[in-house]
DNA sequence: GTAACTGCAAAATATTTGCATCCTT
DNA sequence: AAGGATGCAAATATTTTGCAGTTAC
C-alpha cells in the first residue's frame, strides 16, 4: 500500500546464472515465478512487501503464488522479514551465509520518512545491549527511520 | 492470534483516578471503552495487539470500537506501536513525557520466543548507531527476542 | 513418470466505512 | 442540547486452503 521500493547498494549479480544457482543451492525447482520474484529482490536491494511485489509483477502471477513463494524463500533463508510498525510484512534478501539456513541478518534497516524506501544498511551492525537479569537474548532487530541519502 | 500478554514491571497507578486523568489530559471524553482498554494497558505493562485486547475484553465491546480506540490513543500519543516481524501491530503504553504528544519511547522491547509476551525494557535505552554518509536518523526501534525472565 | 508448483475458486480473517443511536459534557 | 463515541451492518482488504491442471526434473 505504500512505496517500499528499490535501492541499489551492493553486488550486481543480477544475471540468470546466479538466480538459478540460488534456487538450486536451496533445493528449489527453478520456476518462472521464483525466478521473477528473486530477480526483483536482486535488482532492488532493499525491502519489498507483498503489495509492491504484486504491483511490480502485475497480472503475470497469481497473488497466491506470491504468498507461497515468499513463504518458501523465508523458510529456506533466502529472504528474511523486517519488523515494521504498520502491519505489512517487509522482506529483504539475506546476505552472507544466509543461504545456509540460519541467517545472519544482524544489520540495521533504515526506513525513509520521505520516500518510504527501506534500505538494508549491510555494514551497520546492530549493537549489543545489556538486558536486565534473567533475559537471554537470541536475536535482535533494529530499524532506524529518518531521511535517507537520496532524499536529504 | 498469539499470547502477547501481561508483565508487570513498573508503577502501580492502576486506579480510576489516573485513568480519567490521562483521558482528560488528552482532551478525550471519558467513556467505558476507553477506560477499559486503558486499564488493560496500565495493568499489563507490556505490549498488546488487537487480538489480545479483544480476547481480554470479550464481547462487551465491539471489535470496531477497539480499532477506533487504539487509533485515537496512538494519535494522542498515549500508546505507540512496536515493530513486529509478523503482521500484527503491537501497542504499548508511552511512558515519560509521552502524553505530551511526541513520545520518547526510546527503550528496547523484548519478545519471548517461549511465552510470546512482549516486555518493555524501560531502562534499556536504544544505543546510537553510526549510519552511512547522508542518512539522517530521527527515530530508532529495537526489538530483542530470546527467553525472558519468567521462562528461563 | 512423479513430485512439486501454480492458478482458480472459495473460505477464513482482518480492517475500514457509513449511518443511526446513545452517551459525555 | 450538541458533538462526539459506539454498535451494527456491510464493504473492502488480506491471507489461507483445497483441488485440479501443469511443469520441472
Amino acid at each position: 500500500m505504500d512505496a517500499t521500493n528499490r535501492r541499489s547498494t551492493c553486488s550486481t549479480f543480477t544475471n540468470m546464472e546466479t538466480i538459478n544457482d540460488i534456487l538450486k543451492r536451496n533445493d528449489l525447482s527453478v520456476t518462472d515465478s521464483r525466478k521473477k520474484i528473486l530477480e526483483l529482490f536482486l535488482k532492488q536491494n532493499g525491502a519489498l512487501n507483498h503489495g509492491v511485489i504484486e504491483k511490480s509483477i502485475g497480472d503475470d502471477m497469481d497473488r497466491v503464488t506470491i504468498y507461497r513463494t515468499l513463504q518458501v524463500f523465508v523458510d529456506k533463508g533466502i529472504i528474511h522479514t523486517i519488523p515494521t510498525n504498520d502491519n505489512s510484512i517487509r522482506y529483504a534478501l539475506c546476505k552472507d551465509h544466509c543461504e545456509a539456513g540460519h541467517h545472519h541478518d544482524n544489520h540495521v534497516h533504515f526506513v525513509c520518512d520521505s520516500c518510504h524506501i527501506t534500505t538494508c544498511l549491510d555494514h551497520v551492525t546492530i549493537p549489543e545491549v545489556v538486558l536486565p537479569e534473567g533475559f537471554k537474548p537470541k536475536h535482535a532487530e533494529m530499524v532506524v527511520s529518518g531521511i535517507c541519502k537520496e532524499c536529504e
